[in-house]
DNA sequence: CCGCACAATGACAAGGATTCTCAATAACGG
DNA sequence: CCGTTATTGAGAATCCTTGTCATTGTGCGG
């Protein structure tokens, strides 16, 4: 089962790469469509969901929405998400929060957190 | 346009208060069938829209899955989420962290947050 | 440089979750 | 008790996601 470099997966990681946030789907699969014009949805769906599996994406959740993707290697970097309500945009934010493990009952392991931030944005705000 | 008093969203909002986490739409529908057996899902995905609509009820996101709900006193009463990756449950946490705004780039506006953290819930590490 | 094996693709079918539609039901004011 | 009309339940329709499969194209060995 050897792993092969196609255009299609390449498109992909770039997009979400240069993203700098989170996306969906549909905007990946919109992205890639400019520089690999015959790519299908199907691809684009199996290509996030084994980058899912093997770690190099995570996975952001938002209420009523379908999840976002963004790489591992900003996830690693430790930081949180904004959604604004006005445009539906997720951002990513830097910083984070301490002493959760002191919120679980007993007998709870921690093994990760997410945390995310709510409002407008700059550019929703501005307007 | 008046409101009308019905069995079925009595139940569905019993099954909510009497959980005491954020519940599936289908897991309200399930509950909801022992005391109403003949409630349709239809009215179980309306009823829950339109309280969260109306704020009575807050959605909780999970990566890959259905949004969960919980009563929104339950919400106002500030806590948190912990998802357990073993079950699948979701549960709420007592507790918060401050200093959020300060995470956030010139121009955003704080609305709100949601934390959720995630491991193995006590009956599951137990085993 | 060529050809083969098979991983990956793209188009479409299939599945699951949620919303919509509409005739039948049942609150609630009169 | 009656009529109005909000609400319901069943199923169709829609959206998102995964599965299927013939075709394509990568990467290796010759």
């Amino acid at each position: 089962m050897e792993t092969r470099r196609t255009k299609q997966q390449q498109s992909i990681r770039e997009v979400l790469a240069e993203a700098g946030r989170p996306m969906s789907v549909q905007e990946v699969f919109d992205a890639a469509l400019t520089s690999v014009p015959t790519i299908g949805l199907s691809t684009v769906y199996r290509t996030i969901r084994r980058l899912a599996e093997q770690g190099e994406i995570a996975a952001v959740a938002v209420p009523g929405q379908p999840d976002r993707y963004e790489l591992a290697d900003v996830a690693a970097t430790h930081h949180h998400h904004f959604h604004c309500t006005e445009c539906d945009r997720v951002f990513d934010v830097r910083g984070c929060v301490g002493g959760l493990d002191r919120m679980l009952p007993p007998g709870f392991k921690l093994r990760g957190h997410e945390l995310t931030l709510s409002g407008v944005c700059g550019g929703c705000a501005a307007r």
